[in-house]
DNA sequence: CAGATCACCTGCTTGC
DNA sequence: TGCAAGCAGGTGATCT
């Protein structure tokens, strides 16, 4: 009520808006979108009314948040350096220091925020790594290859604005079509687009991963 | 302390 | 057509 935005930060896949007097906390999950002057459908959870707009804030499973606070609360900013920002060399040393696979490593924010389970299996595809290769393992040049290759699919993916797989949309309405370019991700049973061999699903860490067995190596 | 296993919630797709 | 099971862009708590 009456409140200015005074800034709009992001960091990893958390959103700020800071407002006098607090900030307005957003993640979006898994079905989570914000609209500008968009549809209200029975998923808006959150509405913002601005002076020069209306901001929606719409999630179908709920699993996202959109929370005002005061002061910003420490678990809300237990998350790593940015994934897009991080140096390589912090990237090595936080890799050195992590025992589990490097699948389930990428997908912890606490590692590094930003990258999610798309973008985890296109980066370890692109650098040829296996999924459950041990991350304190991995030689410094294919941790330099996975560095590169995470920035480069980010980048990529946010030029295209995302990956609607199902119903993502930006804030204007428009979905992504980064899926068009997915070389492994959700492409179980296809033909690799490096070596031919079929594209394997496994499970890792509660998530579905998809990787290449002929060249993706441990 | 790392890794597994649920739990949260709703909708879509697949298979019998 | 109907109905149950499995799947999904992500965390987070609680076990073993």
């Amino acid at each position: 009520m009456g409140r200015q935005i005074k800034d709009v930060r992001r960091h990893g896949k958390q959103v700020f808006f800071e407002l006098d007097g607090g900030v307005l906390y957003i993640h979006l999950g898994m079905t989570g979108k914000l609209l500008w002057n968009g549809i209200r459908t029975k998923y808006a959870r959150a509405i913002l009314g601005l002076e020069d707009g209306t901001l929606i804030y719409d999630d179908v499973r709920q699993f996202g948040r959109f929370e005002f606070y005061p002061e910003l609360p420490e678990e809300r900013q237990k998350v790593g350096p940015d994934a897009l920002t991080v140096t390589f060399e912090e990237f090595l040393s936080r890799l050195k220091r992590r025992s589990g696979s490097i699948k389930t490593v990428l997908l912890n924010q606490a590692f590094i925020g930003g990258v999610g389970n798309i973008y985890a299996d296109e980066a370890l595809f692109a650098s040829a790594i296996h999924p459950k290769a041990r991350a304190s393992k991995l030689s410094r040049k294919r941790a330099q290859r996975l560095h590169d290759q995470v920035l480069a699919i980010l980048k990529l993916a946010v030029l295209h604005r995302g990956s609607s797989i199902s119903n993502y949309v930006d804030a204007d309405g428009a979905c992504g079509s980064y899926q068009q370019q997915h070389n492994v991700y959700g492409r179980a049973g296809e033909a690799c687009p490096r070596c031919g061999k079929a594209i394997c699903r496994i499970v890792l860490g509660q998530r579905g991963t998809h990787y290449c067995p002929g060249c993706q190596h441990v």
